[in-house]
This record gives C-alpha cells, structure tokens and sequence, in this order.
DNA sequence: ATCCTATCCTGTAGGC
DNA sequence: TGCCTACAGGATAGGA
C-alpha cells in the first residue's frame, strides 16, 4: 500500500496531533505480525511523552522522551488511524492500539500482516538492520543525476528494480516506479548500467515531482491506503500509467502496456519511451 | 556481490 | 448466489 507519499502524508498528519500526548496504555494483540517485534512489547510506551514523529523511505519513527523508538512499516495493508477521546468503531486485523492519558488513541490495522512495529532504542537505531541497510531519502534533499548515475552504474537489473531496491534510495514503491519512469521516458526494462546520462537527469528530476505531487494530494489510495483520519488519497486520478493497461496514453494516445517485472506488475507507454530513448541525439 | 524467485497473509474483483 | 483464480502499494531469505 503505502510508499513515501503515503507515509509522509501519515507522518504530517501525526505530527501534527500526537506530539505532547503521553501514553496511558499501549497493547498489541495476540494476532501477530509477520516480522516479529524486537526489543521487547509496546508496554515500554507506557508513560512516555511523544515527542515527535519521523520518517526513514517508507518507515514511520514514533520518537517517544527517554530514547525510545516505536518503529512501524505499513507493508502492503497497514493503517494508522487516529480516534478523539470517545467510543471508536470496532474493526477487524486491529495489531496495536495506543491510548494516550487524555483518552485519545491510535490504532495500528494490517490485514495482511506485512506490517512491522518494533521498539528500538533511538540512541542506537542502526542496530536494526533493516534501518541500517536503508539507502537515502531521495528528497531531502533531492537526488541528483549523479547520484542516480552512480546507484546505477554497472547494474544489469532494470532500471526499475534500482529505483525499487530499498537499499539504494529508500521510499519509491510500485506504483511511482512506474509514474516517474513513464514521466521521464525511460524504458522500465531497460538494465540500469546502460542508461544516458541525459535519461538519469530526467529521472532525477521526476522523482520529486511525481512525490511532491503524491504528498500535495495526500497520497494514492489504490484499495486499502487511507490517511489518519481514514480518508482515501488524491493522487490516484492523476496516476498517468498506473492501472491504466490498455487505456490510451496521455500524452500520446497509444495503449498503456503492462508487463510483470519480478513478478509485480509494470506499466509504460511503449511510444513514449522509445521516444526517451533517443534524447541527446537530436540536439542541436 | 548481485540478481532473481518464492514466500509470508487476507481481501477483493472478475469469470463462470 | 457461490466457487474459483488472479492480483494487490511490501521486505526478505536463499539459491543461482
């Protein structure tokens, strides 16, 4: 479900109504999660103040006082949702809950139960490998072509499966892959190590622009995303290859295609980027 | 090392 | 209506 827009979007919105809360009781239910949890239950929340919320590529931070650090990843199914002090719906695949000492509370849902949650230490987040192999936030600040050039260099995977690979730029999920390649031209099948330097710069500049574009319209709800609140992103109507197999192009009119790239779906518009293909060339 | 495949789990949509 | 299959935004272990 979710990538960096995603998760950003749920990070802003945290930010901006948990800090200053302190937990009352935090629990997690026998149902389990996939990745077990490390480092001891949510009961060591208890009694901590929220200080503020963070994000690493598609992991949200919860930064408690006292050097502690809830960790979550949403997988393919997670929510966050948030509840006012009051009765609250009850709901299936509920995983955590967190009630803070005004009576408000977060609830953690994941049906599919990729999701993790875990409790680091702040102090020493690197212990956790999965942290630790993260490769960079591509916007903050932005990616460079170089930069792309160099993730890129010598790789006989698809230009896709680098901008997918959480090791080398941490965020960009299924569906931006497909977004940021159409919007540069390139070729999604096309091995990484032989891309132009002139196709990585168009790259390099989409991939804000399809994210800043992602997190304005408070992400993509394809099925199961929604925000804090519950709500369902914006972003899915401006999706320009996404789903969209067999509709014509936007910009061309030919069908979009879709192909299975390690067994995930993958959309382009052939037209346009054969079109890419031969940037550089035909300057003056 | 790098790349690729299979796997974890549940819900939903579409064909019959 | 029900049954079946295919597919879904993720990461990761293990084999080539």
């Amino acid at each position: 479900m979710p990538e960096l827009p995603e998760v950003e979007t749920l990070r802003r919105m945290l930010e901006s109504h948990v800090p200053g809360r302190t937990v009352a009781a935090a629990r997690r239910s026998r149902a389990r999660l996939h990745v077990a949890s490390r480092g001891g239950g949510l009961g060591a929340l208890a009694g901590r103040r929220v200080d503020r919320i963070e994000r690493r590529g598609k992991y949200l931070l919860f930064q408690f006082a006292g050097d502690v650090t809830l960790l979550s990843h949403l997988g393919m199914s997670g929510r966050w949702l948030f509840h006012p002090p009051g009765p609250v719906e009850p709901l299936t695949h509920v995983h955590a809950v967190i009630e803070f000492t005004d009576g408000s509370k977060l609830r953690f849902q994941d049906p599919r139960r990729f999701g993790q949650l875990r409790v680091l230490d702040a102090r020493r987040l690197d212990a956790d490998a999965s942290i630790r192999r993260l490769g960079r936030d591509p916007l903050a600040p932005p990616l460079t072509a170089d930069e792309l050039a160099d993730l890129g260099r010598g790789s006989t995977a698809s230009v896709k499966a680098v901008l997918l690979d959480q090791h080398r730029i941490a965020g960009i999920g299924n569906i931006y892959a497909s977004e940021i390649l159409h919007r540069a031209r390139v070729d999604p099948r096309r091995r990484a190590g032989r891309l132009s330097r002139a196709e990585w710069a168009a790259v390099a500049a989409e991939i804000p622009a399809v994210l800043g574009e992602a997190i304005d319209g408070l992400g993509t709800t394809f099925s199961m995303y929604r925000t804090l609140w519950g709500e369902p992103g914006g972003f899915g109507e401006r999706l320009r290859v996404y789903d969209r197999a067999g509709e014509p192009c936007l910009t061309c009119g030919t069908p979009i295609r879709r192909i299975v790239q390690a067994q995930r779906a993958t959309y382009y518009c052939p037209t346009c980027a054969r079109v890419g293909r031969s940037r550089g060339r035909q300057q003056t």
